[in-house]
DNA sequence: GTAATTGTACTATTACAAATAGTACAAAAG
DNA sequence: CTTTTGTACTATTTGTAATAGTACAATTAC
C-alpha cells in the first residue's frame, strides 16, 4: 500500500503531487525497484480522484522511467532507478542553490542559514 | 525606471511575479522608502499587460504594507520598511525550509548540503 | 469458456483561476 | 479644460486541471 497524501490547498496539481511523491518514495527506498504499484483504477477509487488524473501521473513517470506498464499486468518500478535519482538530486540541488542566493541577497549570514539546515 | 521580468513559463501567475519583485527590491534596498513607483496604467503599459493585473498585484502590496497608494497623487513605497524586509526574510527561511525537507527525503545529507551553503 | 482486471486511447464536459476588455467616476495636477 | 491618478465595477476570454464516459485488446482468475 502506498500512502500518498494529496493537499488541496497546493497550487501544484493533483497529477504532478503523484508523481513528485512516487518520485520521492522510490528515491528513499520505500518502493523498490521491479516493485508492483496499484494500478490506475485502484489508486483513483483510494484517492477519490478520476483514473485520468493518476493516468497521467504515470505517463509522467514511464516517461522519466521511473515507473514501466504491462498492459494487462499492471505498473511496476523501473528496473534501475539510480540515474532517475541523481538526476532529480540534481534538479533539487539546482533549487536550494537559487534559495541560497535569494536568501544572501537579503543579508541572512552563512551561520544562520545553516542553523536551519541542523533543525535548531 | 523599475525591471520587472515576466517568466510566462513560470506557473506562478504574472500579478504574483509583479508582488515579489517589488518586495524584493524594497528588501534589498533598490527601492526605498518614500519612493514613488509607476502609475498602474504605466506599468501595465510597460510590461504589456492589462491594468487590472497590476491593480491586483498593488492591492496585494498594499495590504502587506509594501507600499501605499494615494488617489490622484500616484502609488509610493512604504514609509517604513523594515518590517517588510522581516516578513520576507521568514518567508524565505520557510522555503529554505521546505527545500531541504526535499532534499532529505531524496536522501542527501546534511553534509552536503551544507557544503553547498559554503559554495563548494 | 467466462468474467474480471489491466493498460491504453479517445472525446466531451465541467470547474476554476488568471488575464483581458471595457466602462465609469471622483479628485488632483498641469 | 484636459490629463492623470486610483478605484470600482461587469463581462468575456483563455488555459489547464480534473472529471465523465466509452471502448478495445490482452491477460489473469475461477
Amino acid at each position: 500500500m502506498i500512502l500518498i497524501n494529496l493537499d488541496y490547498q497546493d497550487r501544484t496539481p493533483i497529477y504532478e503531487q503523484i508523481v513528485n511523491t512516487i518520485e520521492k518514495y522510490v528515491a528513499v527506498g520505500i518502493l523498490k525497484p521491479k516493485e508492483q504499484i496499484p494500478s490506475i483504477r485502484e489508486l483513483a477509487t483510494t484517492l477519490g480522484i478520476n483514473p485520468n488524473t493518476v493516468k497521467k501521473a504515470y505517463d509522467i513517470l514511464e516517461n522519466k522511467k521511473v515507473i514501466t506498464s504491462f498492459s494487462t499486468k499492471g505498473t511496476y518500478i523501473s528496473d534501475q532507478t539510480d540515474e532517475v535519482l541523481e538526476n532529480r538530486k540534481k534538479e533539487e540541488m539546482k533549487n536550494l542553490k537559487k534559495q541560497i542566493e535569494v536568501l544572501k541577497g537579503l543579508g541572512v549570514t552563512e551561520q544562520e542559514i545553516i542553523k536551519v539546515i541542523q533543525g535548531k
